[in-house]
DNA sequence: CGCCAGGAGTGGA
DNA sequence: TCCACTCATGGC
């Protein structure tokens, strides 16, 4: 079996990264179960599933499908860091967390949780126009019926394992097609728009960074239609690792400030401006913390995993009169 | 029934 | 530049 290991650093927690993967959401994008990380990814063009657990002083990363060379291994190793942000340090940012009596809590009560990213570029952009001004069970469940049906699948043990669809795929689909499975006319369009744009490879994580600065890649995000400022926001703070991305007009976040008395109104733009400008590099870890602060901690219902197979079988909504 | 969801485009003042 | 309106549907 194809293993390797990815040694911790400082102020990293596995388990609150896993926890808020699997924070009650339907997240078609990966699984966790007894507190391993199953995931489908590509890296190199080569398509794996990995399971992921905590070992000493690091991470078991074991793959269950795909075999890998040098080179495979080399790029696995740089997508889990990456997608779970290993490579930075959070001192300061605790550091500044402490200077607030309204957030000094998160230091302990998030200690060690990463920003987990979406690596894809295209699928971060994907996802973001999905769940735009929809609420996220209902976000997830479309994005769920997408890549079932247009994204590619490793099946282990019987299980099925999803990878999200490719731009080219997704460039094919049609309008109607996505009307079937509950997409807005609109977003249809936005989506199908955004996947022809990554497969003429007008637009390109590698396009994008080579833009000397956010403020440019903000507003060439923004150039495609359905791309606000909340989703070029939420594409550079969650896949671009922009450290200061803030999505403005995100409603979680308003109810975060809210909740954490920084605001009485969600009006009060100014004085949101005002409390971010305290957090200068770590506004996007901010944002985050603010996000996983609106999921309870639950006492997780302990039952028995869930059946062989998952849910292979989305609910798809019948013909409407 | 009404309002809100991890918004964005359009059209009119 | 700044509204009001529209899109879609699930959850409460």
């Amino acid at each position: 079996m194809d293993k390797l290991y990815i040694s911790s650093p400082a102020n990293f927690s596995f388990s609150e990264c896993t926890w808020y993967l699997d924070r009650g959401y339907d997240d078609c994008g990966h699984r966790v179960r007894n507190g391993r990380l199953l995931k489908a990814l590509r890296v190199g063009g080569k398509d794996l599933l990995v399971e992921i657990g905590e070992g000493v002083g690091g991470l078991d990363v074991t793959m269950l499908h795909g075999r890998a060379d040098e080179r495979t291994r080399e790029l696995l190793a740089a997508y889990v860091r990456e997608w779970l942000d290993m490579d930075r340090d959070l001192t300061p940012f605790y550091t500044l967390l402490q200077r607030d009596k309204r957030l000094a809590y998160m230091c302990e009560e998030y200690k060690g949780l990463r920003l987990v990213g979406i690596v894809d570029v295209f699928e971060a952009l994907a996802w973001s126009i999905i769940g735009q001004q929809i609420n996220l069970p209902f976000a997830f469940m479309l994005k769920r019926r997408l890549v079932e049906k247009y994204g590619t699948s490793i099946i282990y043990n019987g299980e099925v394992f999803y990878l999200f669809p490719s731009c080219e795929v997704l460039a094919a689909a049609s309008v109607e097609d996505l009307r079937l499975m509950q997409f807005s006319r609109s977003k249809a369009a936005y989506l199908i728009r955004l996947a022809e744009a990554f497969a003429k490879g007008e637009l390109s994580r590698e396009k994008l960074m080579a833009l000397p600065d956010r403020e440019s890649r903000l507003q060439a995000l923004m150039k495609m239609k359905g791309i606000g400022v909340w989703t070029a926001n939420y594409c550079l703070m969650k896949s671009l690792r922009d450290p200061s991305g803030i999505p403005h007009g995100d409603t979680g976040l308003m109810t975060a400030l809210t909740k954490h008395k920084i605001i009485k109104e969600r009006t009060e733009l100014s004085k949101i401006d005002r409390f971010f400008s305290r957090y200068k590099g770590w506004e996007s870890y901010l944002v985050f913390y603010f996000w996983r602060s609106l999921s309870e901690k639950p006492e997780r219902a302990i039952g028995p995993a869930p059946e062989a197979g998952g849910r292979i079988n989305s609910h798809f909504p019948g013909a409407r009169p």
